[in-house]
DNA sequence: CTTCAGATGCTCT
DNA sequence: GAGCATCTGAAGA
């Protein structure tokens, strides 16, 4: 299938968390099985200049190891005790820096991640749970089953990656309705200083909103 | 719709 | 020992 190649998370980390947004995350689940989820909401993170960031200052920790990866890899991080964050390592080797995912919309038959987060199938969660479905990065990961043992993972292999259309994951794409990229500051991170007001997160929002 | 507390464990000082 | 790139359910307006 037509995952992006690494060269597309090369760049600058910045407009790849824009060029992210619409995209589609392929998860392929050890017992078989793909989930699928189109890309609503990012952030940037880049150790170079940014204190939110955990490299800031190219600080090299054993949990920060992975950030120093060649770009194209998935870097997930345990978060409050009990939910895990999942980024794409960008720029060259040895420039730590990182895209957020922070929400997605199911593509397809939403059952599967729905079984991985509540344990029960779509159609038995409640309105509120269906409009928030995977709307932050530690829903995200739990819906697409993504742990610290999937840190360090190549977004170029078969288990986690990205394509440009749901056709490359294995599914129609959805019928699209109109949508304006958003930007704003990042979220949760009020101990980054200058950097709180950094306008590096990016996300998708419905035209017909009123 | 909003606020609020509590859960929970790893990382770094 | 402090703090964290978060989420949930309960309660109030």
């Amino acid at each position: 299938m037509a995952r992006l190649p690494r060269e597309f998370y090369l760049g600058d980390t910045v407009e790849i968390a824009q060029q992210l947004l619409g995209k589609y995350i392929v998860r392929r689940l050890p017992q078989g099985g793909d989930l699928v989820c189109r890309i609503t909401e990012t952030e940037a993170y880049v150790g170079r200049c940014d204190k939110a960031c955990h490299a800031y200052g190219y600080r090299r920790t054993a949990r920060t190891e992975t950030l120093f990866a060649p770009p194209g890899h998935a870097y997930i991080y345990l978060i409050y005790g009990m939910y895990h964050c999942l980024n794409f390592v960008t720029e060259p080797e040895g420039e730590p820096a990182a895209v957020l995912i922070r929400g997605a919309e199911p593509v397809g038959n939403p059952d599967s991640i729905s079984l991985l987060r509540f344990s029960r199938p779509f159609a038995q969660l409640t309105p509120y749970q269906r409009r928030h479905f995977l709307d932050g990065p530690g829903k995200l990961c739990k819906g697409l089953s993504l742990t610290k043992v999937e840190n360090g993972m190549d977004l170029t292999g078969d288990t986690l990656f990205v394509c440009d259309r749901a056709e490359d994951g294995g599914l129609p794409s959805p019928p699209t309705v109109p949508e304006k990229m958003c930007r704003g500051p990042r979220i949760g991170i009020d101990y980054a200083q200058e950097a709180v007001e950094f306008p590096w997160r990016f996300w998708l929002e419905k035209e017909d909103k009123k």
